[in-house]
DNA sequence: CTGTATCCCCGTAGATACTG
DNA sequence: CAGTATCTACGGGGATACAG
């Protein structure tokens, strides 16, 4: 057995690092929050991330059970995104990440435009 | 400036998960604890890192101020690794990490043995 | 509109041997 | 004892084009 299959299978922080611990994850759970998102508002939203990279990070929430994957079978298609109970479970741990990191940052400032998920002027996310 | 680039440097959340996103970080973390550890008893009590990548996690773990690296210089050598209060105070977030995931898993279950960092026989950590 | 299919780059981390 | 030095392998993530 390979060691980070150990990591997603034997050990409960590992199984929840896989699970968000990807590069996107915590941002797409933010960003749908509470509220049904289609694919491409999510795209809109998160506009430095690929299509192709969006769609594998929410097949492998889905897979994760923190996301509702809802497809529509409509001309043009419609799919949406929500998060499930355990997804919204997550948020507040999220925002505990965000207030220790805000909280413990020595020297580096950032500018405060930049420090929110969603620019207000463009709409769209700036990471 | 690229996107990772980007996630590093302008939002909390993803400087967050870039100080504990790794694969090993949140580990060496519970490891160290509340006390002072030397480089070998860490190697030991995760004995599935190389020594080369649990040096290599140290290192970014003190950059990011999560630990204190002190060096005696001693014949044979002795380095001692300890969590600041960055590192403390990230704990009862790791932990709310390891409540929500054993909270919500659903089918997949592991055996007790595995379930602990720790593995009680050999003393060693199975991750 | 919501994705796939390719291809590629780069970083993480593993193995092994060596050093002060 | 506490690391470095190399080399290698793997996989995530990105760019772009195409598909249903």
């Amino acid at each position: 057995m390979k060691k980070n299959e150990l990591m997603k299978h034997s050990c409960p922080l590992g199984k929840a690092m896989s699970a968000l611990g990807s590069k996107w994850k915590p941002i797409i759970a933010l960003v749908i929050k509470d509220r049904k998102l289609r694919f491409g508002e999510l795209a809109v939203r998160i506009n430095v991330i690929s299509r192709k990279v969006l769609t594998d990070q929410l097949r492998e929430m889905e897979t994760d059970g923190l996301v509702v994957r809802e497809e529509f079978k409509e001309i043009p298609p419609r799919v949406e995104y929500s998060l499930t109970e355990k997804g919204l479970a997550l948020l507040p741990i999220l925002y505990m990440l965000e207030e220790w990191e805000a909280k413990y940052q020595n020297k580096e400032l950032y500018a405060e435009k930049d420090c929110n998920l969603l620019d207000k002027k463009s709409e769209k996310a700036v990471v």
